[in-house]
DNA sequence: CTTATTGCAAAACATTTGCAGTAAG
DNA sequence: CTTACTGCAAATGTTTTGCAATAAG
């Protein structure tokens, strides 16, 4: 079912996503609203932000073995995990690479038997530099 | 902790993987296993399953909004889910494309800040054959 | 008024875990 | 014998759903 209402508890949640900034999951965006909000419920978020993924206001990000985070940035980009802490980060494409913004031209370079391929989903992990700094601190 | 005994119920689950061939989920792994030893405990299924993972004898395939999928393949290579009913397909390398083996060679086309980036997982998605005659047969 | 949307509590899933009993070495 | 491993039941974490009440248009 498309949007067809403004409720305020839509539009807190809308707001929560580019407020933050940082690819909130739920919680995140749960705990944020309900500074404006108390009452607002778990459902209505996840509901609501189904709804304004699917008509693109909103970028959904699945992570593996983890929550999905939701990117307030709807243009073509690509995202990385830490694989400590599971904070997720932009990552820009650099001049020259192999990549294009549109991940499913990559569909072009594999060819699969019994399926015809359409879509690509690329996640990068690696370190952050606040999890990067205790593993040192804690000796690797 | 790593693999020292030899069990039954570990080598059942291996071999069901490597029967199955299809990159089982765990259930499919247990409905397998079942019918040699129906008592075998679906936890002792996701606890063989991780060792055999981490040891290297399996590979894990998670899939977004859905349950991690297993392969007997353990040497690298990508996989593509079907949209409508999740089944996993292998996906090969196509001369002159743009991937390589190692799918962490990506890291190299982009940068993030804030975050090391160590490693890239790659799925591919589309439509198998069986469900696009479905999609066919039931107009769209 | 109509019915999309909400809040709540319960269910659905996938997976892990605590614990006492079993069995591999 | 020792203790890794198993089976069970209960817990975890994330997300969806049924339903009666509310509110947007």
């Amino acid at each position: 079912m498309p949007i067809q209402r403004n409720t305020i508890q839509r539009a807190l949640v809308l707001d929560a996503v580019r407020s933050l900034k940082n690819h909130p999951t739920t919680d995140m965006v749960c705990e944020y609203v309900r500074r404006y909000n108390p009452a607002i419920s778990r459902s209505t978020v996840y509901r609501n932000l189904n709804l304004l993924c699917e008509e693109g206001h909103l970028l959904r990000i699945p992570v593996p073995n983890a929550a999905d985070h939701i990117d307030h940035r709807i243009d073509p980009h690509y995202h990385a995990v830490c694989r400590k802490c599971g904070h997720v980060f932009d990552v820009e494409l650099k001049e020259g690479g192999t990549l294009t913004e549109d991940p499913s031209c990559l569909c072009d370079s594999v060819s699969a038997k019994g399926l015809k391929l359409e879509d690509c989903f690329v996640l990068f992990s690696g370190i952050c530099d606040g999890c990067a700094a205790n593993e040192a601190e804690a000796g690797e």
